[in-house]
DNA sequence: TCTGGCTTAAGGTTAAACCATTAACTGTTA
DNA sequence: TAACAGTTAATGGTTTAACCTTAAGCCAGA
C-alpha cells in the first residue's frame, strides 16, 4: 500500500488558499462593479461603516481601498461628504500602470514606436472614414495651437500628445481610444528626456500634424498613412537619439 | 487699490501640496526602480525597517505596498525570508486592470474586437517577416493541442488565447506581445460566457489556427491576412451572439 | 453681507500589540 | 546516519484605539 508512495488518499486534500482580506474586499467590491450594482459616481459606504459590514478592521478596509484606487477603479475625496467614489473610467491610471512596466521590461524605444506605429497606422482607415466635421475642426485646432507653442518656443510633447490622441478619438471607439491614449503616457515619459536634446524639434512635428489634418479632410488615407508613418518614425529617432539601430 | 478684486499678493502663495504619504514612499520606490537602483528579483528592506527609513508608520508602509503590488511592480511573500520582491514584468496585472476599466467603460464587444482587429492584423507582417522556424513549430504543436482538445470536446478559449498569445510573440517586438497579450485577458472574460453558448465553435477556430500557422510558415502574408481576418470576425459575431449590429 | 469660529463627518496617520507563516536550526531517535 | 519533531526568529497580516487634517455646513457678530 504505501509502498507505492501515493496513498488512496491522493487528491482528497486540496491546498488551502488564505487570501489576504483586503483582497477578498478588492474582490467583491469588483464584483459589484462588474454586475452593474456600482456605477461611476456612486459613492462605497464610509471606512467606518465598511469596517463594521465586512467585519473587518478599518486599516484593512484601508487596504483594499488602497488597491481599488491603484487599480484607477475609485477615486477618494478627503474632509466631509468624502469618501470613496467609483471613477469615470479614465485611461490615464492604466497608462501609468502601463507606463511603470514598461521601463521595468527593458523594452527599447524602437519596440515601443513600432507598436505604436501598427496601432495608429491601423487606426486611421477607421478615422478616414468616421471623422466628423467637428473632429476634423478640432484638429485643425489643435495643430494651430502648436503651431503657435512652436513660434513662442513653448512647444512640449503634451501638446503633440493631445492632438494624437484627440485623433484617435476621431475613430469613434472608445476601445481604440483608450489604447492610444495609454500608449501616450509611456511615450511622454520616454519623450521628456528627449525634449531637452531636441527643443526645435517642433517645428516639423506640428506641420505633420496640419498635414494629417488636412489628408483626414479630403478623406485621403494614403497621404495619411504616409504622413503619419515617417512621423512616427522621426518620433522613433528622437527617442533613441539614433542610439539604437534595430 | 482693493477695486480691482486682486491685490497685490497675488502670485506670492503657491498652492501647499500635501499628497499621501503612502504615495511618495511608492514615487520613491519607482523612482528607485526606473534609474535602475531597483531591478526584478530585488527585495525590498522588511516593513519595519521601511517605518524607520522613511520614518513613518507600519500601516503607512504597508499601505504603499499595497499600491505597488496592485500595480504589479512587486509580489510581497510571507514568512521568513520574506518580503516584497521587485517582479519579473508580466502583463497579467496590466490586463487584469485594462480588463477592470474596460468592464466599467461600457465598451461593447464590437469594439473591442475591433481593435484587436487592428493590432493583430497588424502585427502579421512583422510576424511573417519575423517568425523563426522555432515560432512556426510552436504554432503547429499549440493549433494540433487545440485540434485534440476538440476531440475530446475539451476546447477552452484558454487554448485559443494562448495561440493567439503565442503568435504575438512571433513579431519579436516585447511591447507588441503585452500589448496583444493584455487584450486577450478581458477577452477570456468576455468569451468565457460565450463558450456556453456555443461550445462547438473550436472545430472552425482551430482550423483557422492551423492555416494561419501554415501560412506563415509559407510566407504568405495576403493569406495570414485574411485567415486572421475572418478568424476575429467570426470571435466578434460569437462574443455579441448576433446582437450587436454595429 | 461678509467674516470668523464651531461642529461634524470623513479620510490620514500613529502606536502597540498579537497572530500566522515560513525558513532555518537543533536535537532526538530509530 | 537519516529522518523526524520541536524550537526559534524573521516577516507579513490583522486588530484596536487614539489623534490629526480636511472640507462642508451652519451660525452668530461686526
Amino acid at each position: 500500500m504505501a509502498a507505492t508512495g501515493r496513498s488512496t488518499t491522493d487528491g482528497l486534500f486540496n491546498r488551502v488558499n488564505a487570501p489576504r482580506v483586503s483582497q477578498v474586499i478588492v474582490d467583491q467590491v469588483k464584483v459589484l462593479i462588474r454586475d452593474g450594482a456600482l456605477t461611476p459616481g456612486d459613492r462605497l459606504p464610509s471606512e467606518r461603516e465598511l469596517c463594521q459590514r465586512f467585519g473587518v478592521s478599518r486599516v484593512t478596509v484601508r487596504e483594499a481601498l488602497r488597491i481599488l484606487e491603484a487599480s484607477g477603479l475609485v477615486t477618494i475625496r478627503v474632509g466631509a461628504h468624502g469618501g470613496a467614489f467609483l471613477t469615470a473610467p479614465s485611461t490615464d491610471r492604466v497608462g501609468e500602470g502601463l507606463a511603470d512596466l514598461l521601463t521595468m521590461s527593458a523594452l527599447t524605444a524602437g519596440e515601443v514606436t513600432e507598436t505604436r506605429k501598427i496601432v495608429e497606422l491601423g487606426a486611421l482607415p477607421l478615422i478616414v472614414e468616421r471623422a466628423t466635421d467637428d473632429d476634423i475642426d478640432a484638429l485643425f485646432k489643435l495643430a494651430e495651437e502648436g503651431q503657435a507653442a512652436v513660434d513662442e518656443d513653448a512647444y512640449t510633447v503634451d501638446i503633440s500628445a493631445r492632438f494624437h490622441i484627440r485623433l484617435a478619438e476621431c475613430a469613434h471607439n472608445t476601445a481604440l481610444a483608450m489604447l492610444i491614449q495609454s500608449f501616450h503616457g509611456p511615450m511622454l515619459m520616454s519623450l521628456r528626456e528627449a525634449r531637452e536634446h531636441a527643443p526645435a524639434m517642433g517645428k516639423r512635428g506640428t506641420d505633420e500634424h496640419r498635414r494629417l489634418a488636412e489628408a483626414i479632410r479630403e478623406r485621403d488615407l494614403a497621404a495619411a498613412q504616409h504622413v503619419m508613418s515617417e512621423h512616427i518614425a522621426r518620433t522613433a529617432q528622437r527617442v533613441s537619439h539614433g542610439a539604437e539601430q534595430d
